[in-house]
DNA sequence: TGTACATCAGTGAACGCGCGTTCACTGATGTAC
DNA sequence: TGTACATCAGTGAACGCGCGTTCACTGATGTAC
């Protein structure tokens, strides 16, 4: 049990990692800033020390969400044949948004973007959409026109994009466009859905 | 002008249309009771006669803009030859989207159902779904196996969707997943997308 | 090794905000006779 | 064609809520000498 002092000592990240759980289940409107510092065992203004408000803190939960997604992405991606490697990218997404729901919606929501928060988020993004660029690339192979790559990852993406907010927003398991078995197969029709997809792209090897 | 009677007339109609109206460019968070009743110059307390609570007002806004998306797809299917009609959908409810993006985003927010208003709102999406099945069947002919039409329609739909929001998002403009020439550019592609996915598709005729 | 002091990281009380919701009430409407 | 009355659809004031944010303050920390 850790003791308790006056000075919390890493205040700034014990209040994102509270924040995170806030919006794990409960999305962007759990996040408040009261609800993290009293997560964190400090008084609410204390807070104020360390973010300038309530948007710099989603910002940062915005930041550090994505980098975890990303992280999960680079792990997906070892020792697969180029096409099976977007079956392991997709399951990865998937897998990720299911377990943290809130958090998901909120890397992807621009609203709070802000000059100063922006380059971050920005560059947890990209690091993310590496590995699919390089799977896409890999698989189109050298010959390639210019840019082909980048049309199927941009694809491919919103492929597993659009399966997992369908799916989070339980509109794929009731209604006529629901999928027997829930997330099993769910994920393994995502997963041939961007086989077939990288499969016929035009300009592949 | 209208004259300013002490019976609206249609005061249920009129608060569901200044929500949709709030929802459009301010998402779920701009639907307040109070800001619907102001617009319909109405006494806030008044609109507690038409809606149990926020709640029903909010799922009246997503089942009425899931029926007005259902309607522009029912549109986009006439006279295509099958695969081609994939490439309408998807161009219809991109543009749909991006011109009710708090909308968009309100209808596909499991977060209002409730068990009062889910039957309506349940009607509506299979609606919208109903010319997306039929494409496929067509596209897949008899010859397909059973529910191979709606695994590729539940495939489309889900590029759609993943086009629609990490567009809106700001996801798609900048950083590596980016697209060159913004709208148009990124519509072609998920036309292009669908008809690669659906033109792939195992069990095609 | 002490000590004065600047600096940093907390506290707790307070403010104002718009909101959802309720309540007793009033004005308008339509129907039975 | 009138009229009494039940019913319906509004009004305006009020309540309590949790929130973001600010402020004057206090306790802890580390550094110069």
């Amino acid at each position: 049990m850790k003791p308790v002092r006056y000075h919390h000592g890493d205040l700034q990240n014990a209040l994102v990692g509270e924040a995170l759980d806030l919006a794990r289940l409960g999305g962007e409107r759990a996040v408040t800033v009261r609800a993290a510092a009293r997560g964190a065992g400090v008084s609410h203004a204390a807070a104020y020390r360390h973010f300038r408000s309530r948007r710099a803190l989603l910002a940062s939960v915005a930041t550090e969400g994505m980098n975890r997604l990303a992280a999960v992405l680079e792990e997906a991606t070892h020792g697969d044949p180029p096409l099976q490697r977007f079956r392991s990218l997709v399951a990865a997404y998937l897998s990720w948004a299911f377990s943290n729901p809130g958090v998901f919606h909120l890397a992807f929501s621009q609203e709070l973007w802000d000059k100063e928060t922006l380059p971050r988020l920005r560059e947890a993004s990209d690091r993310a959409s590496r590995p699919v660029l390089d799977a896409a690339a890999d698989h189109l192979g050298p010959s390639a026109a210019e840019g082909e790559a980048r049309r199927l990852a941009v694809a491919a993406w919103a492929l597993a994009h659009g399966f997992a907010v369908l799916a989070l927003n339980r509109q794929l398991t009731q209604g006529e466009l629901s999928v027997a078995g829930q997330v099993p197969a769910l994920v393994d029709l995502a997963g041939d859905a961007v086989c077939v997809l990288a499969g016929g792209w035009p300009g592949g090897s």
